[in-house]
DNA sequence: CATTACGTTTACGTAAACGTCAACCTGAAA
DNA sequence: TTTCAGGTTGACGTTTACGTAAACGTAATG
Protein backbone atom coordinates (compact mmCIF):
# COMPACT_ATOMS: atom_id res chain seq x y z
CA UNK A 1 0.00 0.00 0.00
CA UNK A 2 3.19 2.47 -0.01
CA UNK A 3 4.33 4.48 -2.99
CA UNK A 4 7.31 2.21 -3.59
CA UNK A 5 5.27 -0.81 -5.09
CA UNK A 6 6.70 -2.10 -7.98
CA UNK A 7 5.09 -4.43 -10.34
CA UNK A 8 6.69 -6.94 -13.22
CA UNK A 9 5.31 -6.70 -16.73
CA UNK A 10 3.00 -9.40 -16.68
CA UNK A 11 1.81 -8.06 -13.44
CA UNK A 12 0.25 -5.53 -15.18
CA UNK A 13 -0.22 -7.47 -18.14
CA UNK A 14 -2.75 -9.49 -15.87
CA UNK A 15 -4.14 -6.59 -14.07
CA UNK A 16 -4.91 -4.11 -17.08
CA UNK A 17 -5.71 -7.24 -19.72
CA UNK A 18 -3.02 -6.36 -22.37
CA UNK A 19 -0.04 -8.43 -23.83
CA UNK A 20 3.05 -8.15 -22.72
CA UNK A 21 3.41 -6.87 -26.45
CA UNK A 22 0.98 -3.76 -26.17
CA UNK A 23 3.17 -2.22 -22.97
CA UNK A 24 6.19 -2.98 -24.51
CA UNK A 25 4.87 -0.98 -27.79
CA UNK A 26 3.62 1.67 -25.67
CA UNK A 27 7.34 2.07 -23.87
CA UNK A 28 8.08 2.05 -27.70
CA UNK A 29 6.39 4.97 -28.15
CA UNK A 30 7.00 7.16 -25.27
CA UNK A 31 4.00 6.20 -23.58
CA UNK A 32 5.82 4.27 -20.77
CA UNK A 33 9.47 4.29 -19.47
CA UNK A 34 9.50 1.99 -16.37
CA UNK A 35 13.27 1.29 -14.63
CA UNK A 36 15.44 -1.29 -15.61
CA UNK A 37 16.75 -4.39 -13.23
CA UNK A 38 18.80 -6.24 -14.85
CA UNK A 39 17.27 -5.62 -18.39
CA UNK A 40 13.86 -6.23 -16.81
CA UNK A 41 11.06 -3.75 -16.99
CA UNK A 42 10.49 -2.61 -13.43
CA UNK A 43 6.83 -0.05 -13.31
CA UNK A 44 5.66 2.03 -10.48
CA UNK A 45 3.06 4.01 -9.78
CA UNK A 46 3.52 6.48 -11.83
CA UNK A 47 3.53 4.06 -14.86
CA UNK A 48 0.12 2.47 -13.59
CA UNK A 49 -1.26 5.90 -13.48
CA UNK A 50 -0.03 6.45 -17.15
CA UNK A 51 -1.73 3.42 -18.21
CA UNK A 52 -5.02 4.15 -16.79
CA UNK A 53 -4.79 7.24 -18.30
CA UNK A 54 -3.42 5.52 -22.13
CA UNK A 55 -6.73 3.07 -21.96
CA UNK A 56 -9.23 6.16 -20.68
CA UNK A 57 -8.08 7.92 -23.57
CA UNK A 58 -8.00 4.93 -26.38
CA UNK A 59 -11.79 4.69 -25.00
CA UNK A 60 -12.92 7.68 -26.05
CA UNK A 61 -11.29 6.98 -29.49
CA UNK A 62 -7.99 8.95 -28.92
CA UNK A 63 -4.70 7.84 -30.50
CA UNK A 64 -1.68 6.84 -28.99
CA UNK A 65 0.11 9.84 -30.57
CA UNK A 66 -2.20 11.92 -28.49
CA UNK A 67 -2.84 10.44 -25.62
CA UNK A 68 1.17 10.91 -25.56
CA UNK A 69 1.67 14.69 -26.75
CA UNK A 70 -1.43 15.32 -24.27
CA UNK A 71 0.40 13.94 -20.90
CA UNK A 72 3.45 15.50 -22.14
CA UNK A 73 1.55 18.77 -22.22
CA UNK A 74 0.07 18.53 -19.14
CA UNK A 75 2.86 17.15 -17.20
CA UNK A 76 5.03 20.91 -18.57
CA UNK A 77 6.57 22.36 -15.94
CA UNK A 78 7.31 25.53 -17.76
CA UNK A 79 7.44 29.36 -16.65
CA UNK A 80 7.39 30.77 -19.68
CA UNK A 81 3.76 32.31 -20.47
CA UNK A 82 3.68 32.18 -23.88
CA UNK A 83 4.37 28.02 -23.26
CA UNK A 84 1.53 28.30 -20.19
CA UNK A 85 -0.86 30.18 -21.93
CA UNK A 86 -0.69 27.21 -24.89
CA UNK A 87 -1.68 24.81 -22.46
CA UNK A 88 -4.63 26.77 -21.22
CA UNK A 89 -5.50 27.21 -25.48
CA UNK A 90 -5.04 23.03 -25.58
CA UNK A 91 -7.04 22.51 -22.26
CA UNK A 92 -9.96 24.23 -24.43
CA UNK A 93 -9.84 22.76 -27.57
CA UNK A 94 -9.80 19.49 -25.47
CA UNK A 95 -12.50 20.46 -23.63
CA UNK A 96 -14.40 21.20 -26.54
CA UNK A 97 -13.88 17.84 -28.12
CA UNK A 98 -15.34 16.13 -25.01
CA UNK A 99 -18.10 18.48 -24.79
CA UNK A 100 -19.02 17.38 -28.22
CA UNK A 101 -18.42 13.58 -27.30
CA UNK A 102 -20.93 14.24 -24.98
CA UNK A 103 -23.48 15.79 -26.95
CA UNK A 104 -22.96 12.47 -29.20
CA UNK A 105 -23.34 10.19 -26.35
CA UNK A 106 -26.54 12.32 -24.93
CA UNK A 107 -28.04 11.95 -28.57
CA UNK A 108 -26.96 8.32 -29.37
CA UNK A 109 -28.83 7.39 -26.24
CA UNK A 110 -31.71 8.76 -26.57
CA UNK A 111 -31.90 7.04 -30.29
CA UNK A 112 -30.94 3.87 -28.88
CA UNK A 113 -34.23 3.99 -26.33
CA UNK A 114 -36.22 4.61 -28.74
CA UNK A 115 -35.03 1.87 -30.95
CA UNK A 116 -35.67 -0.47 -27.99
CA UNK A 117 -38.70 0.69 -27.22
CA UNK A 118 -40.28 0.01 -30.60
CA UNK A 119 -38.88 -3.65 -30.11
CA UNK A 120 -40.42 -4.15 -26.65
CA UNK A 121 -43.79 -3.08 -28.34
CA UNK A 122 -43.11 -5.56 -30.89
CA UNK A 123 -42.39 -8.25 -28.34
CA UNK A 124 -45.18 -7.58 -26.09
CA UNK A 125 -47.53 -7.58 -29.41
CA UNK A 126 -46.30 -10.98 -30.84
CA UNK A 127 -46.21 -12.36 -27.10
CA UNK A 128 -50.23 -12.08 -27.16
CA UNK B 1 -37.09 21.07 -48.63
CA UNK B 2 -38.67 18.21 -50.16
CA UNK B 3 -37.57 14.54 -49.48
CA UNK B 4 -36.35 13.82 -53.16
CA UNK B 5 -33.74 15.87 -52.83
CA UNK B 6 -30.12 13.97 -54.06
CA UNK B 7 -26.20 14.78 -54.32
CA UNK B 8 -23.55 14.00 -56.00
CA UNK B 9 -20.71 12.64 -54.29
CA UNK B 10 -18.99 16.09 -54.46
CA UNK B 11 -21.83 17.68 -53.00
CA UNK B 12 -21.02 15.05 -49.77
CA UNK B 13 -17.23 15.54 -49.93
CA UNK B 14 -17.94 19.74 -49.60
CA UNK B 15 -20.99 19.24 -46.82
CA UNK B 16 -19.09 16.71 -44.71
CA UNK B 17 -15.37 17.53 -45.45
CA UNK B 18 -14.41 13.81 -46.52
CA UNK B 19 -12.81 12.96 -49.75
CA UNK B 20 -14.92 11.14 -52.36
CA UNK B 21 -12.58 8.04 -51.55
CA UNK B 22 -13.51 8.02 -48.14
CA UNK B 23 -17.47 7.86 -49.30
CA UNK B 24 -16.85 5.27 -51.77
CA UNK B 25 -14.46 3.51 -49.21
CA UNK B 26 -18.14 4.08 -46.71
CA UNK B 27 -19.92 2.15 -49.84
CA UNK B 28 -17.53 -0.32 -50.30
CA UNK B 29 -17.54 -1.44 -46.56
CA UNK B 30 -21.44 -1.84 -47.31
CA UNK B 31 -22.49 1.27 -44.94
CA UNK B 32 -23.80 3.38 -47.78
CA UNK B 33 -25.66 2.29 -50.85
CA UNK B 34 -26.56 5.11 -52.90
CA UNK B 35 -28.49 4.22 -56.56
CA UNK B 36 -26.74 5.13 -59.58
CA UNK B 37 -27.13 6.90 -62.91
CA UNK B 38 -25.26 5.91 -65.34
CA UNK B 39 -22.44 4.85 -63.44
CA UNK B 40 -22.52 7.66 -61.27
CA UNK B 41 -23.63 7.72 -57.52
CA UNK B 42 -27.15 9.55 -56.73
CA UNK B 43 -27.01 10.29 -53.10
CA UNK B 44 -30.38 10.74 -51.41
CA UNK B 45 -31.70 11.81 -47.52
CA UNK B 46 -31.28 8.41 -46.29
CA UNK B 47 -27.84 8.33 -47.50
CA UNK B 48 -26.68 11.32 -45.66
CA UNK B 49 -28.81 10.09 -42.66
CA UNK B 50 -26.20 7.10 -42.73
CA UNK B 51 -23.62 9.38 -43.37
CA UNK B 52 -23.78 11.28 -40.33
CA UNK B 53 -24.21 8.34 -38.06
CA UNK B 54 -21.20 6.97 -39.26
CA UNK B 55 -18.96 10.30 -38.64
CA UNK B 56 -20.69 10.31 -34.80
CA UNK B 57 -20.19 6.95 -34.61
CA UNK B 58 -16.42 7.59 -35.56
CA UNK B 59 -16.14 10.70 -32.88
CA UNK B 60 -16.99 8.36 -30.31
CA UNK B 61 -14.12 5.96 -31.39
CA UNK B 62 -16.27 3.43 -33.22
CA UNK B 63 -14.97 1.46 -35.94
CA UNK B 64 -16.36 0.91 -39.11
CA UNK B 65 -17.13 -2.56 -38.84
CA UNK B 66 -18.95 -1.94 -35.59
CA UNK B 67 -21.07 1.06 -36.90
CA UNK B 68 -22.06 -1.20 -39.53
CA UNK B 69 -23.17 -4.15 -37.64
CA UNK B 70 -24.96 -1.32 -35.14
CA UNK B 71 -26.41 0.48 -37.90
CA UNK B 72 -28.01 -3.18 -39.58
CA UNK B 73 -29.07 -4.40 -36.02
CA UNK B 74 -30.80 -1.39 -35.21
CA UNK B 75 -32.69 -1.80 -39.09
CA UNK B 76 -33.72 -4.88 -38.83
CA UNK B 77 -37.79 -5.35 -39.02
CA UNK B 78 -37.41 -9.63 -37.85
CA UNK B 79 -40.81 -10.26 -36.03
CA UNK B 80 -39.02 -13.46 -34.35
CA UNK B 81 -38.84 -12.75 -30.89
CA UNK B 82 -35.09 -14.28 -30.32
CA UNK B 83 -34.00 -11.77 -32.86
CA UNK B 84 -35.74 -9.26 -31.23
CA UNK B 85 -34.38 -10.31 -27.54
CA UNK B 86 -31.29 -10.19 -29.03
CA UNK B 87 -31.78 -6.80 -30.31
CA UNK B 88 -32.19 -5.60 -27.00
CA UNK B 89 -29.31 -7.12 -25.63
CA UNK B 90 -27.07 -5.55 -27.59
CA UNK B 91 -28.68 -2.12 -26.93
CA UNK B 92 -28.52 -2.69 -23.27
CA UNK B 93 -24.29 -3.84 -23.87
CA UNK B 94 -23.90 -0.41 -25.96
CA UNK B 95 -25.50 1.34 -23.61
CA UNK B 96 -23.63 0.17 -20.74
CA UNK B 97 -20.10 1.64 -23.07
CA UNK B 98 -21.86 4.59 -24.03
CA UNK B 99 -22.28 5.34 -20.16
CA UNK B 100 -18.77 4.07 -19.35
CA UNK B 101 -17.66 6.96 -21.76
CA UNK B 102 -19.51 9.16 -20.04
CA UNK B 103 -17.87 8.64 -16.86
CA UNK B 104 -14.26 8.80 -18.37
CA UNK B 105 -15.18 11.71 -19.93
CA UNK B 106 -16.52 13.47 -16.48
CA UNK B 107 -12.94 12.24 -14.77
CA UNK B 108 -11.70 13.56 -17.73
CA UNK B 109 -12.68 16.71 -17.87
CA UNK B 110 -12.09 17.21 -14.12
CA UNK B 111 -8.72 16.77 -14.50
CA UNK B 112 -8.46 18.59 -17.27
CA UNK B 113 -9.80 21.55 -15.10
CA UNK B 114 -7.32 20.59 -11.97
CA UNK B 115 -4.48 21.12 -14.86
CA UNK B 116 -6.41 24.41 -15.92
CA UNK B 117 -6.23 26.22 -12.50
CA UNK B 118 -2.68 25.07 -11.89
CA UNK B 119 -1.48 26.60 -15.11
CA UNK B 120 -3.87 29.72 -14.36
CA UNK B 121 -2.03 29.90 -11.22
CA UNK B 122 1.30 30.12 -12.59
CA UNK B 123 0.53 32.67 -15.05
CA UNK B 124 -1.12 35.31 -12.37
CA UNK B 125 1.76 34.96 -9.85
CA UNK B 126 4.44 35.01 -13.29
CA UNK B 127 2.34 38.39 -13.68
CA UNK B 128 3.19 39.82 -10.81
C1' DC C 1 22.03 -30.15 -13.93
C1' DA C 2 18.19 -29.94 -17.00
C1' DT C 3 13.93 -27.93 -17.34
C1' DT C 4 10.60 -24.44 -16.97
C1' DA C 5 8.92 -19.82 -16.44
C1' DC C 6 9.58 -15.41 -17.51
C1' DG C 7 11.96 -11.92 -19.44
C1' DT C 8 14.57 -9.55 -23.51
C1' DT C 9 15.38 -7.67 -28.60
C1' DT C 10 14.70 -7.90 -33.52
C1' DA C 11 11.98 -8.39 -37.27
C1' DC C 12 8.44 -9.48 -40.20
C1' DG C 13 3.16 -9.85 -40.69
C1' DT C 14 -1.53 -7.88 -40.51
C1' DA C 15 -6.08 -5.37 -40.36
C1' DA C 16 -8.29 -0.92 -40.67
C1' DA C 17 -8.95 3.29 -42.92
C1' DC C 18 -7.99 5.63 -45.94
C1' DG C 19 -4.32 8.45 -49.70
C1' DT C 20 -2.55 8.49 -54.16
C1' DC C 21 -1.89 7.49 -58.56
C1' DA C 22 -3.30 5.72 -63.41
C1' DA C 23 -6.44 4.98 -66.95
C1' DC C 24 -10.75 5.57 -68.39
C1' DC C 25 -15.69 7.59 -69.43
C1' DT C 26 -18.98 11.42 -70.17
C1' DG C 27 -21.69 15.43 -70.43
C1' DA C 28 -21.51 20.37 -70.88
C1' DA C 29 -19.17 24.51 -72.30
C1' DA C 30 -16.09 27.16 -75.43
C1' DT D 1 -15.29 19.46 -82.04
C1' DT D 2 -12.02 19.91 -78.65
C1' DT D 3 -11.64 20.62 -73.99
C1' DC D 4 -12.39 19.99 -69.39
C1' DA D 5 -14.61 19.34 -64.95
C1' DG D 6 -16.19 15.68 -62.57
C1' DG D 7 -17.20 11.07 -62.34
C1' DT D 8 -15.65 5.85 -62.43
C1' DT D 9 -12.72 1.49 -61.22
C1' DG D 10 -8.57 -0.79 -60.05
C1' DA D 11 -4.31 -1.16 -57.69
C1' DC D 12 -0.65 -0.15 -54.86
C1' DG D 13 1.17 2.71 -50.77
C1' DT D 14 0.88 4.32 -45.86
C1' DT D 15 0.02 4.76 -40.94
C1' DT D 16 -1.51 2.88 -36.56
C1' DA D 17 -1.55 -0.57 -33.24
C1' DC D 18 -0.45 -4.22 -32.32
C1' DG D 19 0.34 -10.09 -33.25
C1' DT D 20 3.60 -13.60 -33.96
C1' DA D 21 7.79 -15.94 -34.18
C1' DA D 22 12.83 -16.51 -33.61
C1' DA D 23 16.70 -16.50 -30.85
C1' DC D 24 18.50 -15.55 -26.68
C1' DG D 25 19.41 -14.55 -21.29
C1' DT D 26 18.31 -15.59 -16.33
C1' DA D 27 16.41 -17.30 -12.14
C1' DA D 28 14.10 -20.71 -9.62
C1' DT D 29 12.69 -25.47 -9.22
C1' DG D 30 12.62 -30.53 -9.30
Amino acid sequence: MNSTATYTISDLSKHFDLTPRTIRYYESEGLLNPVRDNGKRIYRERDLVRLKLILRGKRLGFSLAEIKTTMELYDTQSNESAQLRYVLETIESHRDELVQKQVDIENTLAEMQSVADNVQNKLDSLGQ
